[in-house]
DNA sequence: GTCCTGTACA
DNA sequence: TGTACTGGAC
């Protein structure tokens, strides 16, 4: 029988470590929803300095918008996302992206945020190159919508506390964070960056546990 | 499971 | 010289 009231207890309680230990992370860096859109799509397997560059190069060419990028000649923009890797896909995208902007809410951000959430993701997990991730983060980090994001680093650091198994869908991830932490903006926000801050610091793929703010209650550490 | 790809850092 | 990077399509 699994015990729901220990899970609350953990997700809670390694936020509050993570929170403590790194401070608060401020994310989404940029200037716009339409550049967050972007940069969840480039940051795809990629290393977000790397995502900077891309970005960089789309401002300096007028090319952050909705119309540009749709509009733009496939080669011209594999040119300027070229820092983010993978570009040929990643121009696949980022058209699909603003065409569905484009037919369904006539490349208005606004309007996009007024629609139902659940409306929402569902549209954008239908566009090419936008996965349950992708969705997530552009519906929490670029519209203030309260899903929590679910990725490689959330699947390494729970599966090693001994929460979850690595095996386990998105979807088994994503609920077990709604289900145990209040439904706000900003701790969904500040969790997943802390996260990916700690998966850099500590919980990397060959793990530092000396001096890791959660070894006290994870299994991986060895101490329990 | 494999492919897609430039960049940084050990 | 190898490895990893805030995944997703097939």
């Amino acid at each position: 029988m699994k015990d729901d009231n220990k899970d609350k207890s953990l997700v809670n309680d390694v936020y509050h470590r993570l929170l403590t230990a790194y401070g608060l992370q401020h994310w989404w860096p940029a200037q716009s929803p339409f550049e967050v859109m972007v940069g969840a799509v480039l940051t795809q397997s990629a290393a977000w300095t790397n995502v900077e560059k891309a970005i960089a190069n789309l401002k300096k060419a007028q090319a952050l918008s909705p119309d540009a990028i749709r509009k733009m000649p496939f080669p011209e923009l594999a040119e300027l996302i070229k820092p983010s890797g993978y570009y040929n896909v990643k121009v696949r995208k980022l058209k699909s992206l603003t065409y569905w902007l484009d037919e369904n809410y006539s490349s208005d951000i606004d309007r996009m945020e007024k629609a139902d959430t659940e409306k929402l993701r569902e549209e954008l997990l239908a566009v090419y190159g936008i996965g349950p991730e992708t969705a997530d983060s552009i519906l929490l980090y670029a519209l203030g919508k309260p899903l929590f994001v679910i990725d490689a680093y959330t699947k390494r650091i729970f599966s090693r506390i001994g929460l979850t198994n690595e095996a386990d869908s998105y979807n088994d991830y994503q609920r077990l964070f709604m289900a145990n932490l209040a439904t706000d903006v900003i701790v969904f926000n500040e969790y997943h960056a802390l996260i990916v801050k700690h998966a850099k610091e500590a919980c990397n793929k060959k793990p530092v546990c000396g001096n890791c703010c959660l070894s006290q209650i994870c299994r991986y550490s060895g101490k329990i």
